[in-house]
DNA sequence: CGCACCCCCTGCCGGC
DNA sequence: TGCCGGCAGGGGGTGC
């Protein structure tokens, strides 16, 4: 579910409240999400402050007044939001740590695909990957055009491989590769600098937007405090297999590429 | 290297 | 109405 976009859209608005507050307590309900919760997280992270709030690709990451790092993946369908300590408990309210406020930070997640740890901070590439952020001024359309070399692989696929752009999943792959006239099953090796060129800049544009609009609530996705996101609303293309291309009307395609739904306009994209 | 095919899970939707 | 298969924004592993 959550993307860079989602990722973003929690980072800030959980900081301003967090940051600066201190641990009392760490619940761990279920130890069962993605890789185990560590028998050593709650005592980690109980009696640390957190010291600001960071983003990497899809992970959340807070530095922690020990140095560590306080990590967390969404996964599919990961929420991890700040309320006051009365807040009722929730079916897949698995780990809940207390702040010094009297808020509560709550994860909670149906499908347990998502990550929940607390790192040193060397191993932060070995644990999110060195995937380039594609709001970084590295991701420039030569950096893309050079990952797309000798590569068979459909452009799609390369957008959405953390480990060589880290943050765009499923959705945003679609939108990005329509705004930037591509179509997604091309081959990595056979985009031109100028396709490379309007990736880069398409990628900007639609995950700023996206950011600007709290992010794409599809059917659970949920900021830090609670509320949906509305980017949904100017989805051009996923999930709209078969309504008009907004450009030039022509019925949206969908197909599987590299085994996700994919969707397309036929004539706009390339 | 690329990809099909497994796994991890719950929830929802459409077809029958 | 209920059951069942398929599918979903994540990642990881195996084997060809």
């Amino acid at each position: 579910m959550p993307e860079l976009p989602e990722i973003e859209t929690v980072r800030r608005s959980l900081a301003p409240a967090i940051v600066g507050r201190r641990v009392v307590a760490v619940r761990v309900q279920e130890r069962r999400l993605r890789g185990g919760v560590a028998a050593s997280f709650a005592t980690a992270l109980a009696g640390r402050r957190i010291a600001e709030v960071t983003r990497r690709g899809k992970y959340l990451l807070a530095p922690l007044d020990d140095g560590r790092l306080w990590l967390v993946h969404l996964g599919m369908t990961g929420q991890l939001t700040l309320a006051p300590r009365d807040r009722p408990a929730r079916r897949h309210d698995h780990i809940v740590v207390e702040l010094d406020d009297g808020f509560v930070i709550t994860y909670n997640d149906p499908r347990r695909f998502g990550r929940m740890a607390v790192i040193a901070p060397s191993r932060l590439v070995a644990e999110t990957g060195e995937g380039v952020d594609p709001l970084d001024d590295a991701f420039s359309p030569a950096a893309l055009f050079a990952l797309t070399r000798a590569r068979r692989t459909p452009i799609k696929a390369l957008l959405m491989d953390q480990r060589r752009v880290a943050g765009v999943g499923n959705i945003y792959a679609n939108e990005i590769l329509f705004r930037a006239g591509v179509r997604p099953g091309r081959r990595a090796a056979r985009l031109a600098r100028d396709d490379c060129q309007r990736i880069v800049a398409a990628s900007r544009a639609v995950l700023m937007e996206a950011i600007r609009r709290g992010g794409s609530s599809i059917s659970d996705y949920r900021d830090g405090l609670g509320r949906e996101g509305w980017f949904q609303l100017d989805h051009c293309v996923y999930d709209r297999a078969g309504r008009p291309c907004p450009t030039c009307r022509t019925p949206i395609r969908t197909r599987v590429v590299v085994g996700r739904s994919t969707f397309y306009c036929p004539r706009c994209q390339k």
